[in-house]
DNA sequence: CACCCTATGTTTACAATGTAAATATATACG
DNA sequence: CGTATATATTTACATTGTAAACATAGGGTG
């Protein structure tokens, strides 16, 4: 057989084929290191050594590049097994689901608008109903929770990324900010900016609204 | 004084002059009929009898546009006047703002991303932080309450609005759609589908996240 | 009223983008 | 090998936001 030609060789040697997944991963990848607003067909077409219709063997369209590229990283989310203490399982795929949807910005905004999901999607409700399933919940009360938790995640994510200043840069701009702000018209809107400023974000504050709705639903689910 | 042209007089008459404000308000009526996808300089134009460039008198760029509309529906949102159950206020607005995202399914997905707040969105706020700070929420507690309030509105509506069937047409699609699912590969997922085809959703699932919320807040305000 | 200055609207033009259609090439299989 | 099928390129076009230059109108001042 010949000797085949290695995937990495960039310049003379003809580059690896393409495939669905190749490009999904060049596309995930150009999107978190750019910002979804670099990726388009040429681009990640010259990211795979190509040209831009080429992509097209691979992909239906562009939204089938975007929602592949979502349940690429859906696949991402970490689904413990199962153990006694539910709101154990829940908590922690909820943090993964949520770090994983910070970790690629791109990926909360078309989180909420996949009509089609797909098999990791798939995978990942599953196993989140049948964590609550296992915890015995009633068919009812089992839909709200998921339903909440699922909200609660993708709510943070949106809101968390739509600041997306560090700390210190908010420092700056903050301040500066506050010196043109009007604040004796909004005066608890400027207090809760100062109070961002100053204050040290501890934690996560997505953690607490997790665990505001666990607790929430460990009541609703055994009334003492 | 010559007879003032009726501004509604579409053919022969000349058009009122245009203003920020009928641009905005005629860029929301044209999302809200047709979709923000709809929405292109060109034929917002048109909507106002007027060449897409005349648009850039009263708005710096798109952006400015959209984000101009979105403070538009943001003084849509009741602000409820003070009174001692601090619960109620809360509740009611922020019922009040998920309903206005509803109503503007465009609107949603502006508002994680806005960096620069308009003014009826800062009374908003300022209204939400002071019920709670009335309320006797210490500052830590009092930051993280208003952002899981605010998470939890914002993905619910877009979680709502992702699935933009309505009931009957559920009905079609889902029953379609379980005879080809791998109902053995993802059984809760296909319980839980079947669940959502044939309970009708009694109430809204945006009421109990929201209880459950705040009833946590209630009690950690005062841990009993 | 005449004048002109500024705010408003139009025309023309261009670059960026997704993607259809036709064409070329390479790979796999008999 | 030779041919059919999968893959890649070329060319082209419609749609979009918006820059730049030009046109106009309308109102305040002489």
């Amino acid at each position: 057989m010949p000797p085949v030609p290695t995937p990495n060789d960039s310049s003379t040697e003809r580059r690896t084929r393409l495939n669905r997944d190749r490009v999904l991963d060049a596309g995930a990848a150009l999107a978190d290191a750019e910002g979804i607003g670099a990726l388009t067909m040429r681009r990640l077409g010259k990211e795979l050594g190509v040209e831009a219709m080429a992509l097209y063997n691979h992909v239906h369209n562009k939204d089938d590049l975007l929602h592949g590229m979502l349940d690429r990283v859906a696949g991402e989310i970490e689904l413990p097994d199962s153990s006694p203490d539910w709101r154990d399982h829940v908590r922690r795929r909820a943090i993964s689901a949520h770090a994983v949807l910070m970790r690629h910005p791109w990926a909360a905004g078309l989180w909420t608008s996949s009509i089609n999901l797909g098999p990791a999607r798939m995978r990942y409700m599953d196993s989140a109903l049948r964590s609550l399933d296992e915890a015995g919940f009633p068919p009812d009360l089992l839909d709200r929770a998921f339903h909440t938790i699922e909200d609660h995640i993708v709510g943070h994510a949106l809101q968390a990324l739509g600041f997306p200043l560090d700390h210190d840069q908010m420092m700056e701009t903050g301040e500066e900010f506050l010196r043109t702000f009007p604040v004796d018209e909004y005066p608890d809107l400027a207090a809760h900016i100062r109070h961002h400023l100053q204050d040290d974000e501890d934690g996560d504050g997505f953690e607490f609204g997790l665990d505001l709705i666990l607790d929430g639903l460990e009541r609703r689910r055994s009334p003492s």
